[in-house]
DNA sequence: TATGATACCGTATCTAATACGCTTACCGTC
DNA sequence: GACGGTAAGCGTATTAGATACGGTATCATA
């Protein structure tokens, strides 16, 4: 950031709230979440979640969206508020009070790493090896896991996480990592081509070592329209708890 | 407020931060929320939330407990935190933030009305007939709402907005009032019995020009163990959307 | 051609959700 | 003190969904 960069946007914060965003991407049939390292004095070294001070000028979530853009130049995210973190010591030096939202993005589509301003690392971290954070940011993930489970349980979140083409196998592959938990493919498989959201496409996968699987896509617009008309969508065994 | 007291807020609170509640209560076999008209200029008469600006010294969420405090009374209430509303025009004077808080209160034990400071009225509302608020309060409102019903769906909140003893009627009609739909009883009582987190009194309601109900308690310690077992309690008709 | 792996199909069984008939108890009124 | 209105409370038949799991199909590689 040069001078100039640096007088207009402290001219503009507002110095006493920041948003920090909890960015979840899904690689490896595992769930990741995408944390910096900071390279700038406050937090320097210290693994974190990408955040900052809100402008004056921006909404909370316009804050949310422009931190998300600058750090992969795309636009139209999924975004959602978590929490907002408001204790008294929550940051040492000053009052802070941070508004916590979580993002879903395609690992595939958006490479993150690269945008990366103001970080002198960035990577996607699997859920089970989250290193100690800076602050309270160990305790906004957690908070933003949690949702993350109860959102899923009735939305099909997976359009997010996944690529435009994915087999069934990677959708139940999404739901065992998240809940940590084992389904059986036949019956998962069976309810969830039930829902009918997902249109089979003329495709295949190549290059396994096994017999290849059918990919599908999912549809959006038949998805509305089935909420609409009130069907939940829970994949989970009966009497699961997250 | 006199003159020192004036001086005292000003000197501590943060002026760009302000919490709002959303008291949740149930009379009459309806939910209602608790409103308030100002009798300070900012706002003044018009109907709205209780809120306030948090002071230096505390949390979101202990401006909430403190605001419930000043209002009834009583501590150790239900209280969750909804979202932060940050939209940049939502004051138009200046640039104010809010964390908004639910809470959910027994109406008969907790007499909010008499306690009242700096509000020239207040009053239950019943939710179908919310009145134009101030700010945006509607849609804090309405996103409270959603809130609860979603807390409801796996959580046995009766608690929390029942007195000591109630009929499984009390409970049907909350439920039926919260999500605005008609249960069969006989479906209803099998279901919630079930569970095993009521316990039969031996007593009746006194009174009633039929059949008297059976009084029963909530067994708080049950329901934390079966939560623990992993059992979640869906009270509502299978493909319901809230 | 055999083997290992996973996709994919199908069914039998068990459990839960739903719909609904019927009896019981309390009150007021004739 | 019988009767009617009302809601509590009990039971059961039917339907729908969840679960468990046996079996076949198809791919890559040895």
């Amino acid at each position: 950031m040069n001078t100039i960069d640096w007088k207009m946007a402290n001219a503009q914060i507002i110095p006493n709230i920041s948003v920090d965003c909890v960015i979840f991407g899904f690689q490896e049939a595992k769930l990741k979440v995408l944390l910096i390292k900071r390279s700038n004095a406050f937090m320097k070294s210290q693994w974190s979640l990408p955040g900052q001070f809100i402008f004056t000028y921006e909404s909370a979530e316009e804050a949310a969206i422009r931190i998300l853009y600058e750090m992969s130049g795309v636009k139209d995210i999924y975004l959602d508020q978590i929490s907002t973190f408001s204790d008294v010591n929550r940051v040492k030096t000053k009052r802070i009070v941070t508004i916590a939202y979580m993002a879903l993005v395609n690992i595939e589509k958006h490479r993150l790493k690269p945008f990366i301003k103001e970080a002198e690392d960035a990577e996607w971290y699997d859920l089970n090896r989250i290193p100690g954070l800076a602050l309270d940011h160990n305790e906004i993930l957690n908070t933003g896991l949690t949702k993350l489970k109860r959102r899923f349980r009735f939305e099909p979140l997976g359009f997010e996480l996944l690529p435009e083409k994915f087999s069934l196998r990677d959708l139940q592959n999404l739901y065992e990592s998240l809940f940590k938990i084992q389904l059986d493919n036949r019956n998962f498989r069976k309810k969830i081509l039930k829902i009918g959201h997902l249109t089979q496409l003329n495709e295949k996968q190549t290059n396994v070592s096994h017999r290849s699987a059918s990919l599908y896509s999912f549809n959006k617009e038949k998805y509305n329209q089935l909420r609409k008309n009130g069907v939940n969508i829970d994949l989970l065994p009966q009497g699961y708890i997250y």
